[in-house]
DNA sequence: GCCATTTCTTATCTTTTGTTAACGCTTTAA
DNA sequence: TTAAAGCGTTAACAAAAGATAAGAAATGGC
């Protein structure tokens, strides 16, 4: 279908290098190993259950993760265009996966497999910088999801939507009110009413002077 | 004062097998840069606002991880004799620590330095195995901090305490209720009513013989 | 052993959240 | 275009949790 251009990977190879700058050799061996990926709105990238076998970059396009409880679907994280993505758990351990990754909208996207990584892991030429590549990876996702889990600790759903609005404003813009209240731990009708509480108390000028 | 036995050494050697297996030249060289730390109970191996230099392996005592809010300590979490402890964020970054992490009872430990972690990892010698002995331990504790987040978004407080009881049973033996509490998200006022209602839950047969 | 502190429980009251259902509004799909 | 589905808000009620205080139980230090 689509092909993987080198403006595609160039962009990859730019935003790769917040963990790790490959020289050239380096990068032709990692690069041969890449392929594209494009999937639909509503498409399902991992399915709960199935082992996840690629980490991807997502050129465009933007996924939620989500676990059904009770029936019920709760949303749980979204990623967005210049982030990798992946079911880091499943990649692992090569393990069923917990979450479903879904596509929110339609999405492009640059992957590698589990089994080419270890490839690479194998390759001494490549070696030290692959395993510099997944330490500082996920050394990154440590230090996002010990916030995540701070925040539930010492804050109330209120507290953690207003973090939310002041630090991530786009992600309230993008993703439905319903998904990101399942993100905060709340339900939808919940996050409804902090709004409204919010609001009232932002602007409540018209009701002191009436009052 | 204490000294590293060979004793604690090979004890902290065979734990890092989970993650590693260093050959006799890896081990001397990584070794080297080892020392013990002995710790008495109430006193802090990590202060916030203080940067992290070490990480740690607990070969007796153990640890509560705690902010302050509005004036009051919350618990985050708890480590215990073998396992690794350190505050990863502010180790990692080098920037100041959130969490303050102090001693519940008198601790051993066996510790390295940031900076000797980065010169090991500019040899040569051991850079690959330091590479991938940090990777492993990262991807770890991403599996941990996964589960936690999740039980945050798809769990009852209740929910998350019976898991705990099931998962964890020692921890709740060693652990003060309150503490406790804090680390499911909800206050030991909370935790308490719900233990009670368990109770009644589990055993009403009187209850039932009554009525 | 004794006193002080900490910890846990319990009670009361307030606040927040969950649950369910209804209502408009928008989006989607046939 | 029309019907169906999805989304956000609101209401009403029930359930749970937070705040505060008091008292019992356990712990720790001297």
């Amino acid at each position: 279908m689509s092909t993987l251009t080198p403006e595609a990977l160039k962009l990859y190879r730019q935003h790769l290098e917040a963990f790790v700058s490959f020289t050239d050799p380096e990068w032709a061996l990692f690069s041969a190993q890449l392929y594209r990926r494009d999937i639909r709105k509503r498409e399902v990238l991992v399915e709960h259950g199935k082992v996840c076998h690629e980490v991807c970059f997502i050129l465009s396009g933007s996924f939620r993760f989500f676990f059904i409880k009770d029936g019920v679907e709760i949303s749980n994280y979204f990623c967005f265009s210049g982030e990798l993505i992946s079911a880091y758990q499943s990649f692992l351990k090569q393990a069923p996966s917990f979450p479903t990754i879904q596509a929110m909208e339609d999405a492009s996207l640059i992957c590698f497999t589990y089994q080419s990584l270890q490839a690479l892991l194998q390759n001494p030429t490549v070696a030290l910088k692959m395993e510099r590549f997944g330490r500082l990876v996920a050394e990154y996702l440590i230090c996002c999801y010990e916030e995540r889990v701070v925040s539930f600790v010492t804050q109330t759903p209120e507290e953690r939507y207003l973090d939310l609005l002041q630090k991530q404003p786009d992600l309230l813009q993008r993703v439905p009110q319903h998904y990101v209240a399942n993100y905060l731990g709340i339900t939808p009708v919940s996050l409804s009413r902090i709004r409204k509480r919010l609001a009232a108390a932002a602007a409540p000028k018209h009701l002191t002077l009436v009052a």
